[in-house]
DNA sequence: AAAGTATTTAGAAAATTTTCTAAATACCCC
DNA sequence: GGGGTATTTAGAAAATTTTCTAAATACTTT
């Protein structure tokens, strides 16, 4: 259960704000970072903390790494919530 | 919008596992420390912080007060990680 | 009102997280 | 290969969070 992960990631505003941008489509680093008034290096660490927490992955090209959402993780999480509220999703088959 | 607090609420293991404990009903704060090896103040922190995200809401009674869920807040929740995925959360609709 | 139980508050210590600076990698292009 | 840009890593400082102890508050019961 990397679950705790999963929360302790999506628990900081500038790491959700990163998500958000990447809703978007994929971003490099250097332009995740033009958003914030952080060092390239604290950028960096947050995206290290993403991808621990495989909510985003990260591909090359060029020069760049390409950042990019990886939504699959977020269903585990939905449904945790889900059953917290008494196990409804969707339907009701569980 | 107090997101950034509901989130920083559900990222600590223990408050999430108080969550699940409420799950099951209304339990009193000396309930839910003797679920863990901490000292009552420090359960009381983390039943204020939940309080504080609106995730619990207490009831006294007698000489007790009890905690329970309010799964409402967690709707708020699902929606933003719905839109992160992709806006799919239960109909299209949107 | 006093004594007892349940819980919270205050303040400090311990632990963790976020941020920075400086240096290291990594990859590109000439 | 050398110089240039993009990003990460290392290590320390700053900020925040979690935990504890001790004391305070709240309510109950006698």
């Amino acid at each position: 259960m990397a679950f705790a992960e999963t929360f302790k990631a999506l628990s900081d505003p500038v790491r959700r704000e990163i998500l958000e941008l990447l809703k978007k489509g994929p971003l490099s680093a250097g332009d995740i970072g033009s958003h914030f008034d952080m060092t390239g290096a604290t950028i960096s660490y947050h995206l290290k903390i993403l991808k621990q927490a495989d909510l985003i992955y990260e591909s090359r090209e060029k020069n760049f790494i390409y950042y990019q959402l990886n939504a699959s993780v977020l269903e585990e999480i939905m449904l945790w919530i889900s059953t917290l509220k008494g196990g409804d999703l969707n339907d009701e088959r569980e």
